[in-house]
DNA sequence: TGACGTCAAGATCCG
DNA sequence: CGGATCTTGACGTCA
């Protein structure tokens, strides 16, 4: 089994995708960001590798306007040697990718130019697969589109325009439920039709059900059936409703108990989960750390020092009650460990915890920082205490420091980032 | 015509 | 001038 995460690095630098608006994107423009990006995918990589991470959703920004008639630049030929060093490294470390065009690209549309349109993207999605020389298990998920107050005749132009995709998409192509429109048994329905394997959305399953309600194990089981040889282990999304948002939308991170349930629940090894969650790798450690047997408690006690500056500036109880749980080498729970951090960032915290924490980081610099930044430093904290100004302000005048001073406990930490 | 979702770019404001 | 904060962009469908 491997659990994944979607497109984007928490807490890592040099990990970023850049992009630009379409009256900017001049050739030098486009292949300066194309750089960018291609070094940051790298920079994600080499970071699930170092963090046992098997399966990551390449994000679509990583080539601007990937599909568009304004991006001409060969960047499969001008950076083959760089995409072929990734592609490599996905290789040998058996991971898995993938990439997911978003809710705009529909192949099913009424519109013509919108379906060439689609094509052309899923088209520019594969060929970065492709580049990097791995094998068709790893894939490009799609919605199945529309429904023009005509579901039967827009199913029937989805298999239509499937035709007019190449060999090397189709090859690559799954479906998903999504959360409005076709729901499970539909998308199975046009998975089994058209041999395309089938994605399990549970969060989009909740909310856009069939009218035979069946359990989430039966549907991931029908769908297990559309996963071929060559398509590689079935795949499924897993994600959870953030509370007091509208239906639908993603928790901020995976809640591990209900998680637990779930693994516990599926009762297997031959699949893979991705991920979808507004914390990204940090959920997915979680997750693989608590699913791995006979953990090392030094991957906890690293994972804590990610975490400790985080938790302070929300609650000192509960980063007290942390330090009493990681005392005990010997019988520690990776479950209990990640319940308590979850309390601490469900934590407001207040003025006090954060000058406090604030304080804390600014004892790293002490001994290094001039006077002026000294004075700076205080005047800032001072002007947050006053409320005349956010403690974000705080926050970057420490990161700066961080930076300047090359303090690697703390680029490390993710006091910066969540 | 706006909401939807995403989040960096781009614009503007502030000291 | 630099940093903080607000607005726009880019995509297609649907109410």
């Amino acid at each position: 089994m491997r659990i994944g995460y979607a497109c984007k690095l928490i807490g890592a630098a040099n990990a970023d995708m850049k992009s630009c608006t379409l009256k900017n994107a001049s050739s030098e423009k486009l292949t300066e960001l194309i750089r960018h990006n291609i070094n940051s995918l790298n920079t994600m990589i080499d970071y699930n590798i170092e963090n046992n991470i098997k399966l990551f959703r390449i994000s679509s920004d990583l080539i601007p306007f990937g599909s568009s008639e304004v991006n001409k630049i060969k960047w499969w030929e001008t950076f083959s040697e760089e995409i072929r060093c990734i592609g490599n490294k996905i290789k040998k470390s058996s991971m898995r990718v993938s990439l997911h065009p978003g809710q705009y690209t529909v192949l099913n549309s009424n519109n013509k130019d919108v379906a060439i349109k689609a094509v052309e993207e899923l088209v520019y999605h594969t060929r970065i697969l492709d580049s990097l020389g791995v094998n068709s298990q790893h894939k490009v998920v799609l919605h199945i589109g529309g429904a023009y107050d005509n579901k039967r005749l827009s199913v029937e132009r989805f298999a239509e325009n499937y035709k007019l995709l190449p060999d090397n998409v189709k090859k690559r192509l799954v479906i998903e439920n999504d959360d409005k429109i076709y729901n499970i048994e539909e998308v199975l329905d046009i998975g089994l039709k058209l041999s395309i394997p089938v994605i399990f959305d549970n969060l989009h399953h909740q909310i856009n059900y069939p009218k035979q309600k069946m359990s989430h194990a039966y549907w991931i089981e029908q769908c297990k059936a559309t996963w071929k040889n060559e398509d590689g282990n079935q795949k499924i999304h897993y994600s959870q409703q953030a509370e007091q948002k509208k239906k639908g939308s993603h928790s901020d991170f995976i809640s591990i108990n209900q998680f637990m349930r779930f693994y516990e629940l599926l009762g297997r090894n031959d699949i893979d989960i991705m991920l979808e969650v507004k914390d990204k790798n940090l959920s997915c450690v979680k997750c693989i750390n608590c699913t791995t047997k006979k953990l090392n408690i030094n991957v906890l006690e690293k994972e804590w020092s990610k975490y400790k500056y985080t938790i302070l500036e929300r609650s000192n109880a509960i980063y007290q009650e942390i330090i009493e749980l990681l005392k005990d080498k010997q019988n520690f729970s990776a479950i209990a460990f990640y319940n308590l951090l979850e309390r601490g960032l469900k934590s407001e915290g207040d003025s006090g915890s954060f000058v406090n924490a604030a304080l804390h980081i600014w004892s790293y610099f002490e001994n290094y920082a001039t006077e002026k930044e000294k004075i700076n430093f205080f005047k800032y904290l001072e002007n947050y205490q006053n409320q005349k100004t956010g403690i974000n302000t705080v926050k970057n005048y420490l990161k700066k420091l961080t930076e300047k001073y090359v303090q690697n406990y703390l680029m490390n930490s993710l006091y910066f980032s969540i």
